[in-house]
DNA sequence: GTTATGGTTTACAAATTATTACCAAAAACC
DNA sequence: GGTTTTTGGTAATAATTTGTAAACCATAAC
């Protein structure tokens, strides 16, 4: 999230203690909040600011809060939070079934209050801008999408494991990487701790890296720890 | 669809009397269920069987839910929903930072849990597919009505297999798709193994999509794993 | 120096995947 | 109904990728 883009949660409770208490905190989390009182301009209030989220109290006075969810679904399509003392669950049912994203029971601690406000911007957001897939490393471009590797415009054609090694590398960059973690991040099961499978794909990767046994070594053997990439030397 | 359209939801819980009964509850509400109870295989079974949800305890044997979540959220793209007895918030809040989309305690009422499984996948589904009759892929344009695709307005000529194939690429943009899934969506019945006709499939495929053995590859092969579709480089 | 441990590489075997060919089944056409 | 055409499944074969073992090299401890 940039500064300049505040994101905007629209917080609706009729307890104008909470509703201080709650803005205040999320003020400083970064989050710009509007606060109302009433049920009665939430449709309004919602078509003019366009919110990024809506936290709701289902007592309301003027409307219920189940009621204006329902109402607001078909014109807003962000993410709808219950915040709400009624801990009855068919209550809670009626509320996620009136098309609501969360519902969380007061009271409730503000960190938590904020993880699932993240949870649920995360995944709003996560389709939009979904497509920053192009990873740097020294002279190589990973492109994550096509799973491909160019160096300087050529390709470089490496196999399934290989790219995987790499790529695990590369996300940890300056990192030193046990062959138990690489292991595991190549074939998504445990180390048996005897294979030395790794060893040997990193062999290939080497020389698929350029590397010849008199030149400095990209891919740095750390003794008794592990392998570490260092990207300046690609 | 020609397959089962039955949402399939994976469920790592290690308490087998739970994993049961929710397994029954969900069934009865029309979702397929598949059970785990180690925390180790996690990985590989969502890329076989690209889970709708993935429902997870904290507390496995082998390998801790927090870690999972965080291991599989690079690859899987889906709703996680914890599911724990663990009722501390700053846990809560670790759970939901590590990529998770909701945190319900146990225990929990069976229309709740299936109330927030729903929000989910309301969610979700709303994200993706805005329920168009009209798939863009690339420069391909698939239309699900009429089941035909077109390049740029020139049809191209897929049999019926072929073009399902292709229409479960496109409903998991940017995932690694394995012979298990591809087969049973195409076949609606579960892979044996052995069959090897999805890769001829596959290789009829790339012919029509105008694929040579010089160019990039747009179905890419992910050794031991499955394919992926680059929309990118059609 | 020597020794033990850990790391590298090569070569080859095994597993996986790609492609082609061919026949059976289904659909389309007459 | 019978014939042609298309499509699908299986098997055979080729190509690729990966695993394993073994021989060789490097480092650390002594």
């Amino acid at each position: 999230m940039t500064h300049d883009d505040k994101c905007q949660i629209l917080l609706v409770e009729d307890d104008l203690r909470l509703a201080s208490l709650i803005e205040e905190y999320l003020s400083g989390q970064g989050f710009h909040v509007y606060k109302e009182t009433s049920g009665l301009k939430v449709a309004r209030l919602t078509a003019d600011i366009c919110p990024d989220l809506i936290i709701l109290d289902i007592n309301l006075p003027g409307k219920n809060g189940l009621q204006i969810c329902q109402d607001i679904r078909s014109d807003y399509q962000g993410p709808i939070m219950f915040l709400t003392a009624r801990t009855d669950s068919t209550e809670q049912i009626q509320g996620l079934e009136s098309g609501a994203d969360d519902y969380v029971l007061k009271p409730v601690e503000p960190q938590l209050l904020l993880a699932r406000i993240n949870a649920l911007l995360r995944r709003f957001r996560a389709d939009n801008t979904a497509s920053q897939q192009e990873l740097m490393l020294g002279t190589l471009s990973i492109n994550l999408k096509l799973r491909t590797v160019t160096r300087l415009g050529e390709a470089l054609n490496l196999s399934s494991h290989e790219f995987d090694l790499l790529l695990t590398f590369a996300k940890h960059s300056g990192q030193v990487l046990s062959r138990e973690y690489l292991f595991s991040r190549v074939y998504s099961r445990p180390y048996d701790g005897l294979d030395r499978t790794i060893d040997v794909r990193i062999s290939q990767l080497r020389k698929k890296l350029g590397e010849t046994s008199d030149t400095a070594h990209c891919i740095k053997t750390i003794w008794g720890r592990g392998y570490l990439l260092v990207a300046e030397a690609l």
